[in-house]
DNA sequence: TTGTACGCGTTATCAG
DNA sequence: CTGATAACGCGTACAA
């Protein structure tokens, strides 16, 4: 350790570099002016072999291209707020993108080598058997996203069956009598939720299409709607995204919106706003369930306990649409 | 290291665990199955410690949200590429979001302590200090995109300038005669070039009104063209998101595209074909990007010479708006 | 409060 | 081809 050129022994530089409180003023002044100078930084992989930790958290999305690199800023959001908060406990973001089953065994490695404290899991699908070993192996693990199938693993959430709920009641209450939905995949929790959201408020036989979050998916979706219910009056899409292609088509089959029929999306990204006319939606705080997603992490991964589900609130937001 | 218990030498798990040539087959297999069987996994901060390499990349983004986190796919395609070229290395990627200067430190502090074997930069403002000192510290830099400012650092980037030239040349081509155009900031080196493009092709006095790439400032930079020359039939746009802004400026005040007004955008993102009507646009390589990006730093950090600037080609993407 | 000395898990060197 | 053994740079009991 070059640093003890100061005159002290490395023990003393590491006390100061680590902020201990047994060292006296004037020597811990001295260690850091030599620290300063010679521009010593501490060597995090020698570190790591004696304290066991990395001060690193993974976050491994688990993702089909699908809504990660469309034009939906979901992903962008949620890494933006685990970064904040990462950054602000010291901790570095590892990025793992892990779309095949090939590339989950390195995942497993990864982590059970010990290069991360902790795991952030994004969007699992069904029966992954990732989520289990690594919390066999003892890595702290949070998911975002309620996950599928039988898990007990904390997770954090959006409050997607209760919003899709108020807005489609809030339809309701607005006198719209025929309510359809655009729901998202039925593998996603985030669509399968939200239906479930409809499917509670709905006052009358369901009335459903499918679509996989895109806009183009919500374009077709709303073409099958009219077609098989020419008499709906309103449109619940899961997705901004799905709702702007639904406006399109309207648009393009001249209903108006929201007289002949009102329209109300889900997520409040950039294009419910910008929309035409701008989109009636349901927000949910997308950084914030990034933040929340680092936080439920470092406590886990610091030996406390953490409630789980850790749910976030979404709320209606009315603009022209509906 | 437990795996010795297979009866060898710790030095000869290492040379099997690191597929050295020199090692007696039945030794290897012998050493295979306890690695197997008990499940070993190479400590990587020991291993670093050593080899003074940490397989791990830093991706540094300082940009403030706006572009990032906006609608626009940009950012997540170039990670998509760069995770793609790394995972296929055997690299991490750390994922660094440094907007301020005062997590600009963080950054110096951070590859300086030699936690990664190189930095790649993203979309670097001005004159930003941070390269330089990472180029003085011996540390592979590539940056994405043209660095502003007198640099000599390596970077990879698309060719924003020909591509926007192609498209201002077209519209001339097509018969248009009075082409304008909506222009990325003035500090952003993609702004830049598009808009250099556009000087270069333009044929008469510019029409220019700037943007910051998003919808909203597109519509806006719209409606003031149309205010200071209604005799404009053409106009191109250094991203599509603001085409798009446009496109609904237009159409709220009664302009046919492409019939009165030609519209041309810039990226082709999943918003261009979906676009009402399709936006003809200039498509650039993101994904590609990202992986160019990924591999220049790594042959960096291999110690070869890379070619900088290495320009990925713009293309020419015929919709309907143009 | 400070210093000494050990060990963390690997790889690399050098004999054998 | 294989096995000792010496680093790598740091944190931390333990002793002073």
């Amino acid at each position: 350790m070059v640093a003890s050129h100061a005159g002290v022994s490395r023990a003393t530089v590491s006390r100061v570099v680590n902020g201990s409180e047994s060292v006296a003023p004037h020597l811990r002044e001295v260690v850091m002016r030599s620290v300063d100078a010679l521009g010593y930084v501490p060597n995090q992989a020698a570190r790591s072999l004696v304290t066991q930790r990395t001060d690193a958290i993974a976050l491994v999305v688990s993702e089909p291209q699908s809504r990660i690199f469309s034009d939906d800023p979901y992903f962008a959001g949620v890494i933006h707020g685990v970064s904040l908060e990462l950054e602000a406990a010291g901790k570095q973001l590892v990025l793992i993108m892990s779309a095949s089953g090939e590339s989950h065994a390195r995942v497993e490695r990864y982590a059970a080598g010990g290069h991360v404290d902790g795991v952030m899991l994004f969007s699992i699908h069904g029966e992954d058997p990732l989520p289990a070993k690594l919390e066999r192996m003892g890595i702290p693990v949070v998911c975002n996203g309620r996950p599928l199938g039988s898990s007990t693993l904390p997770y954090v959430d959006a409050t997607n069956e209760l919003g899709a709920e108020n807005a489609v009641r809030y339809l309701f209450e607005q006198g719209r009598t025929k309510v359809a939905t655009i729901a998202g995949p039925a593998d996603m929790v985030a669509g399968i939720d939200r239906l479930n959201g409809y499917l509670t408020a709905v006052t009358h036989e369901p009335v459903i299409a499918y679509g996989d979050f895109t806009r183009r998916s919500g374009a077709l979706a709303m073409q099958s709607l009219l077609e098989l219910h020419p008499d709906l009056d309103a449109v619940f899409a899961a997705s901004d995204l799905m709702a702007d292609g639904a406006l399109r088509t309207l648009r393009q089959v001249g209903r108006r919106v929201p007289e002949d029929v009102a329209v109300i999306g889900f997520d409040d990204n950039t294009v419910a706003a910008f929309a035409d006319p701008p989109l009636t939606t349901v927000r949910q705080p997308i950084q914030e369930i990034g933040r929340s997603l680092a936080r439920q992490l470092l406590k886990l991964a610091a030996g406390e306990q953490v409630e789980s589900p850790y749910m976030l609130p979404t709320e209606l937001i009315v603009r022209e649409s509906a």
